[in-house]
DNA sequence: TCTGGGGTCCTAGGACCC
DNA sequence: TCTGGGGTCCTAGGACCC
């Protein structure tokens, strides 16, 4: 099989800038909410040595003085952006499985000529979206993004293309790459495969599938047989789907010390997460709320979380936040600066797909026609519109966002105006 | 002053079963 | 001295991804 990999440059960086034009000469870089870090950085940020994930304190002095445009994360923008590129893949390949906001695997089942394929797609996703994406061409996924890697290091010999079907090719680069370049080998497992001798993505191909296996995990084994060509990974598995899990967290704008806003920021993200999860029509079975202190902070380090199974599983963003709002009292101490707080919810049922239990308290009156009016009034006028009292969508544990730009393209006030 | 948010998968080890 | 063998299920923690 033919698998090419999609993915945008910079995303959230070229997504500024093409709304922008202006500044795509200029270095460029998006925060984390809160402005707390770098998440993005386009060619000319890594050219005068912005790091990945670097504090934004450390940058400020470059912004006031206009030698770094800084944005914060416009998630609504970007995703919305992401939507329109994926639209494109789905009408280009033959199947296309979205892998992350930016990225999507393309199985080219039936196409002639992927080169060309891949320079159609390319050029595109340029004129309609003003977006350069890269594309690796292999016959697996781990291939795939290791031919991503190289169109983006060689961009200007490659045109940001890579095909790596050709075995010589393939294990040309293989030669050349780092292990911690391979799609699966993170920082840890680079170490520990460098203490083993094992310091390029040849060297971790070519090593005994069993070896790794007692040494690592299946899936170390998976990588290895992977970038020799043999298809471990079933690209169809990514992406889209149910979550297993939904978790809305955040760090707060300003240290908090009392438990009532606490309890409110805690209230948003359940009401967050309860719409996620109406929306993939699952019922959940546990929620947890946790809170911390800064790990960053001098005060007493504090972190604490706690486990609630609920009485029936339930999507019903009142249920949840009674569930959260005890386990919060429960961990609350006072005199800790609270840094940051969430919920994850989890062990979820299907909706329909339940038997009842004998002893569980009677579900709440029309509980999913309330639910359902709530959903569809905050899917019309915005998130937020209608909401639990305690959810008072405002406080001190708000976020940051200084740098944010305008919804480009969901909210018709924001509509860019003709200006190049 | 200041350090993101949202996911997945695997494994070891404990509890428990016969 | 010495304490079975084989299995399932669950969870915490660690690793990875973007």
């Amino acid at each position: 099989m033919t698998i090419a990999l999609v993915d945008c440059n910079s995303f959230y960086c070229s997504v500024e800038t093409s709304f922008q034009p202006w500044l795509r000469d200029r270095p460029v870089c998006v925060s984390s909410s809160n402005d707390g870090c770098v998440v993005a950085r386009n060619d000319h940020a890594k050219k005068i040595g912005i790091k990945m994930s670097q504090p934004v304190f450390e940058l400020r002095h470059l912004v006031e003085q206009n030698k770094l445009i800084l944005f914060s994360s416009n998630y609504e923008l970007y995703q919305s952006l992401s939507n329109r590129v994926m639209a494109i893949l789905e009408s280009q390949a033959p199947r296309s499985f979205c892998y992350s906001i930016d990225e999507s695997f393309c199985a080219l089942d039936g196409i002639a000529d992927p080169l060309g394929w891949a320079q159609e797609t390319q050029a595109m996703i340029k004129q309609r979206l003003g977006l350069d994406v890269g594309v690796g061409i292999s016959n697996t996924a781990t291939l795939a993004k290791l031919a991503n890697w190289a169109a983006k290091k060689w961009k200007a010999q490659t045109g940001c293309v890579v095909d790596l079907r050709d075995p010589v090719r393939r294990d040309r680069l293989l030669n050349y790459a780092p292990v911690n370049e391979v799609w699966g080998i993170g920082r840890r497992l680079t170490e520990h495969l460098g203490g083993l001798g094992i310091n390029t993505a040849w060297q971790l191909a070519s090593a005994d599938p069993k070896f790794l296996r007692r040494h690592f995990n299946v899936n170390v084994e998976r990588t290895a047989r992977e970038l020799l060509g043999v298809a471990c990974i079933d690209i169809s598995d990514t992406g889209t789907g149910r979550k297993q899990m939904i978790i809305s967290s955040r760090s707060f704008g300003q240290r908090i010390t009392t438990l009532e806003p606490l309890l409110e920021a805690v209230a948003s993200f359940v009401s967050i997460a309860a719409a996620k999860l109406r929306l993939q029509g699952s019922l959940a079975n546990c929620i947890q709320v946790f809170a911390r202190a800064s790990p960053f902070a001098s005060g007493q380090p504090y972190s604490a979380s706690r486990i609630i199974a609920l009485p029936a599983p339930t999507d019903d963003t009142r249920d949840l936040l009674s569930a959260a709002v005890g386990g919060l009292r429960d961990l609350y101490r006072p005199g800790v600066e609270f840094a940051k707080a969430g919920i994850v919810l989890s062990q979820f049922s299907q909706r329909g797909a339940i038997t009842g239990d004998l002893f569980a308290p009677a579900p709440r009156r029309n509980s999913d026609a309330l639910m359902a009016v709530m959903d569809s009034i905050n899917a019309r006028q915005g998130r937020g519109s209608i909401r639990l009292a305690r959810d008072t969508a405002t406080g001190p544990w708000k976020m940051h966002r200084q740098f944010l730009t305008p919804p480009y393209t969901t909210s018709w006030d924001a509509l860019p105006k003709a200006r190049c």
